[in-house]
RNA sequence: GGGUCGCUAGCUCAGCGGUAGAGCAUCCGGCUUUUAACCGGCUGGUCCUGAGUUCGAAUCUCAGGCGACCCA
């Protein structure tokens, strides 16, 4: 064989994704293929993923998400959808600002400079994403939007400045909204246990919209179960009711709380208020104020879960149902922003007052009983489930929920409580002493106290100038220029708001953004909104379950009310994508981590400083543990459409995703196998093998392929990528194995379907092959197949012949084969005769087309 | 303690009343440009356990075990 021509073959043959994907992605942007349609008569589908925030550095993470969501924005268009499918930057943030403090690079340069390198490495991945909808957060025509949009809901008095407690981050030097502590006490960003902080700040009513905010969760059934669950606890709703309880030692004072066992009156055996509740102020003993300012200082670093502490007032307060006095105490478990800084203390029956009474030898009085007769024994813990009342004077030995019902009648006919709903959100503090963020678009007047930065003022800039340095907090504190302004109302010397925004808000909104994206003088048109919103499919990590998302929900809302747009829930649908891990490897006796490239035998892992077996672990990638890969480097090696293929194939997208190196190269085999498989069929063309079993190939093959198009469109509306690929499998089998014997046309019918199909996938390789074959257009502006139910349907098929329950025998039959035939040619089949022995046959039961 | 989800081949996962499947790994064979690549093929399963419903259960019901997550 002629040496050159062999060559010339075996390079044909190969897959070299390296010399087809950059080429594709350049012809994809010149063509301006996934520029955004916007016509009147078709169908909309809004694709979003959650936007990155631009750390430098593009991981696993990112990969998956945009690829999931990318799939199915390629899919819609084949569908013949207008999509919108856009990414942008969430580029405010402390990341900028610690680089400026550590290396002295400015917070703006460092982020520029980091979006263009990830969005180099974006690119490779050949993502459908309509590049001219692009922003950041942190460009003056975005930033002026969310100034802008702050003001209306400072408009509708959504907005308000106030003194409290706040959550204090002591490494990142910030306040923390409730949202960003977790249940530890942990800062969401830095791990930092926060402090208690007496701070005056801003804040957003997002309580105003608890129960819609619930409400709505209902219809949100493209949501994720477990997301709308956390909302619904976050949120927390109790019903309960408002209780009046008189003092004794002040008239003008009385002493409101809140409580959801109204039915446990008769167990009130004190009531316990936080530090700051008005009450304190009646105390005049110079010793017990002491130890009031003293639990104030204490509270700043306390952790409530550790340990209750408190003391006596020597107040006394009326019991309303019975006229009994009860003192009052101070206690470090009753939080002042929750319901009315102050609870009735029931030991008896909750946990948490139980500890607290235990503690203190207060008094524990048992007013509710599973079981009457066995009424006053001693208690270990509290009775928190439902009984019947004892202790109770007229109304022992009725329910308690009867009770419940019965004390609300008798307080709000003696005007002494009321029926109350209470949630446990709280408003949503988004001031933030940092400099790179959204400035607050406040003056704060001596005179007229704060004032809204007029519109045609925005937007209100960051002065550039300002020397960041890390013993500081509130850099815009120190830029006088930028900060000192007359009052625009009264000319008096005036002080800008010195706070930027949570970054959360810049967040809240940017999905409004896009379809408006290139708009100067709104932040949005309203008709686009209502044609785009809600996004159709939203794809995401988890650990956005309440933060993002509940502020994102709040906004939309608020901003509706507004009648900014009329759309009441910002994301139709809501993936949620688990981590990507990899082995890492850890001693179990030290607890560290250790490199691959410092473990001699993979196989049997030993750390080289202590030669202890290694641990090996699957965990989310991180430089810590050292199990990171790269995006890049694999992409390197085997291309964009093997890494998006391994990744969609490997876990179903809400699930975890465990790397391997051989499920890598397995999916790159796989795309080797239909590469040649179009080789193939191009060297051979006009060959064909006279065969007369032709028409059967032709039908199998027909089968397989419409089988394919129904379960792949079928996975991919469900978001099943991985079994669309393993259907993808099945379908190439099954071509590989009848190829030789079917026509030629049909042999072209089948590769332009399987490019398609491929398509939404492998964007690139299913791209060259579908010019291989001929055509010039992109196989992304093609239509999505339309299966044949009736080519799916066998004429004749294997009937399976079950005798109790166990198959026996399997014979052949025609499709339209009548019950009586079926009957007849099962009985004559010798395993049946031979598995019934002569036995009466009690039943025969025939199920159409299987059994 | 309560709730949700999961447990199927060595691994990662499909199947969700009717013949137990895919990819990777293993094994065998072929081929060649032989620290191996590629092609073809074969294996491999108390479907976590137990009971129930059913002609028939991986699939439905109940109980238990283990694991993950959420809430307290």
């Amino acid at each position: 064989m002629d040496k050159s021509h062999k060559t010339n073959l075996t390079f044909k043959n190969l897959y070299e994704p390296n010399l087809i994907e950059k080429k594709w992605q350049t012809k994809w942007v010149k063509d301006k293929l996934y520029k955004t349609q916007d016509s009147e008569n078709k169908e909309k589908f809004y694709a979003l993923s959650m936007f990155p925030y631009p750390s430098g550095n593009l991981h696993m993470g990112h990969v998956r998400n945009y690829v999931i969501t990318d799939v199915i924005a390629r899919y819609q268009k084949l569908k013949g959808k207008d999509v919108l499918h856009p990414m942008g930057w969430d580029a405010f943030g402390l990341p900028a600002e610690n680089a400026a403090i550590e290396r002295g690079i400015n917070p703006e340069i460092w982020t520029k400079d980091n979006i263009s390198h990830m969005k180099s490495q974006l690119r490779v991945l050949g993502l459908s994403v309509d590049w001219e909808k692009e922003f950041a957060t942190c460009n003056e025509d975005y930033y002026k939007w969310t100034q802008f949009l702050f003001l209306e809901l400072f408009k509708s008095g959504l907005v308000y400045k106030k003194k409290s407690e706040v959550n204090w981050d002591p490494i990142d030097k910030t306040v923390l909204a409730n949202e960003q502590v977790d249940s530890e006490g942990k800062s969401w960003r830095s791990g930092a246990t926060v402090e208690k902080k007496l701070l005056n700040q801003w804040y957003l009513k997002i309580t105003n919209y608890a129960e819609e905010l619930l409400d709505d969760l209902k219809n949100l059934n493209g949501w994720p179960e477990r997301v709308r669950t956390m909302q619904e606890n976050w949120i927390g709703r109790s019903n309960g009711a408002i209780i009046k309880f008189n003092l004794e030692d002040s008239e003008e004072i009385n002493l409101k709380v809140f409580t959801t066992r109204i039915d446990t009156l008769f167990g009130v055996t004190y009531i316990a208020v936080s530090p700051n509740h008005e009450v304190t102020s009646i105390i005049k003993d110079k010793e017990l104020k002491d130890k009031i300012s003293n639990l104030k200082e204490i509270f700043k670093n306390y952790d409530v879960e550790k340990e209750k502490i408190g003391f006596n007032t020597g107040l006394k307060a009326i019991n309303p149902i019975n006229n009994n006095e009860i003192p009052i105490w101070v206690a470090s478990y009753v939080l002042d922003d929750y319901g009315t800084g102050a609870v009735m203390g029931v030991p008896a029956h909750d946990q948490r007052d139980y500890e607290f009474a235990e503690k203190y030898k207060i008094i524990i009085k048992k007013v509710i009983t599973k079981d009457i007769k066995e009424s006053n024994e001693n208690i270990k813990s509290a009775f928190e489930e439902n009984g019947f009342l004892i202790n109770s004077d007229n109304y022992d030995g009725i329910s308690n929920s009867e009770a419940k019902i019965k004390f609300l009648d008798i307080a709000k006919n003696k005007g002494w409580g009321e029926e109350k709903i209470q949630y446990k959100l709280r408003d949503w503090l988004i001031s933030r002493q940092r400099y790179w963020g959204c400035p607050i678009p406040i003056i704060n007047c001596s005179k007229c106290g704060p004032i809204p930065v007029e519109t045609k003022d925005l937007p209100v800039k960051l002065p550039k100038e300002v020397k960041i340095d890390s013993n500081k907090i509130n850099f815009l504190n120190q830029s006088n220029e930028w900060q000192n302004i007359k009052c625009p109302r009264c000319g008096s010397k005036s002080k800008r708001e010195s706070d930027t925004m949570d970054t959360f808000m810049c967040s809240s909104w940017y999905f409004l953004r896009y379809p408006c994206a290139e708009l100067n003088d709104k932040p949005f048109i309203k008709e686009k909104i209502n044609k785009w919103l809600p996004v159709d499919q939203y794809v995401g990590g988890v650990e956005h379950a309440i933060l993002h998302l509940l502020y994102a929900r709040f906004l939309t809302k608020a901003l509706k009310d507004n009648n900014l747009f009329d759309i009441n829930e910002p994301f139709k649908k809501l993936l949620t994508q688990g981590m990507v891990q990899s082995a890492a490897y850890k001693n179990k006796n030290t607890g560290r981590y250790i490199p691959l490239n410092k473990i001699k035998d993979i196989n049997n892992p030993i750390d080289p400083d202590d030669n202890s077996k290694l641990e090996i672990l699957f965990e989310k990638m991180s430089k810590s543990k050292y199990n990171g890969i790269d995006p890049e480097t694999v992409i390197k090696k085997y291309g964009a459409d093997t890494a998006r293929m391994f990744i969609l194939f490997k876990a179903p997208p809400e699930k975890d995703l465990e790397w391997g190196d051989s499920d890598v190269e397995g999916q790159f085999r796989f795309l080797s196998r239909v590469w040649k498989l179009y080789y193939e069929y191009l060297n051979d063309n006009g060959l064909e093998k006279v065969n007369i079993n032709k028409e059967t190939y032709e039908k199998n093959i027909l089968r397989s392929m419409n089988i394919a198009i129904k379960e792949i469109s079928h996975d991919i509306e469900n978001n099943q990528f991985n079994t669309a690929i393993s259907e993808l499998m099945k379908f190439c089998n099954a071509i590989s194995q009848d190829f030789k014997n079917i026509s030629s046309n049909l042999k072209k019918i089948i590769l332009q379907n399987l490019c398609i199909l491929l398509a939404p996938f492998s964007p690139h390789i299913s791209e060259e092959l579908w010019h291989l074959l001929g055509s010039n257009e992109s196989v992304h502006l093609q239509n999505w197949p339309e299966y044949d139910p009736k080519a799916i349907i066998l004429n004749s098929y294997e009937l399976v012949i079950q005798i109790n329950g166990k198959v026996r025998d399997k014979i052949n039959i025609s499709t339209d084969a009548s019950e009586d035939i079926i009957k007849q040619k099962s009985l004559e089949s010798p395993n049946v005769i031979k598995w019934i022995d002569n036995k009466e046959i009690r039943k025969i039961i025939i199920v159409k087309g299987k059994l």
